[in-house]
DNA sequence: CTGGATCCGTTTAGATACTG
DNA sequence: CAGTATCTAAACGGATCCAG
């Protein structure tokens, strides 16, 4: 009994993990933005994502906020305010964005955009 | 004429770049095996994936590779042999899985497991 | 302004069969 | 062994309407 020749066994939970978080169309770049801007109310971030749907947009917000990524602060008033921030979990992914931008940076084609 | 109150402006394209190769259900997860196996075959590769399809698993590698990411080896014999590793770019974006792993292992829940 | 709910076309991804 | 092709169910995502 052996197991597969050549193949190491490596854990990829905590990777698999981080990865589950961040996937789906518009997290990263909502992380993005707040972590770039700090506060945004609902229709700021909207706005900064371009052609993000108002669905899209209220479904990966409310998946962000559960997973703890996200802080949803409602202020009780007429018409309603929102403001979205990162949490201390949420923050503490940053590095990782830093890295994509570092990357990003190096490697980015001249004239490329996001199709 | 002035812009957006409290909103920044910032440049997302090099990050948008990053994000728009590494996106895709499996694509993180094999750059992670070949960053850990070095090489593999391609059947080596399935395996180590789990539960990943013929069918993705072709379409996924397909792209890595177009978008240069991952180098495809064929060997010339009956039965054929395919390896697959990663390419320099490939390489430069190992920083990023790194970021991710150390992150995924500070916290990654007890018990936590991909449905 | 910030959402939720619904309808509905498009895209995706699994299962299966087939090839060199 | 390492794929490709086709068919189909399910998920996704856009547009629109409604509500606090």
């Amino acid at each position: 009994m052996k197991t597969q020749e050549n193949v190491k066994p490596v854990d990829i939970r905590p990777f698999a993990y981080a990865i589950s978080l961040i996937d789906g169309k518009w997290k990263m770049h909502i992380l993005f933005w707040l972590w770039k801007q700090d506060t945004l109310r609902y229709s700021e971030l909207k706005r900064s994502l371009g052609n993000v749907t108002h669905k899209m947009l209220s479904s990966q917000l409310k998946e962000l906020e559960a997973d703890g990524l996200v802080l949803r602060r409602e202020y009780p008033q007429v018409p309603p305010k929102v403001e979205y921030s990162l949490t201390e979990k949420g923050k503490s992914m940053m590095p990782i964005l830093s890295e994509l931008c570092r990357w990003g940076n190096q490697n980015v084609p001249d004239g490329w955009e996001q199709n």
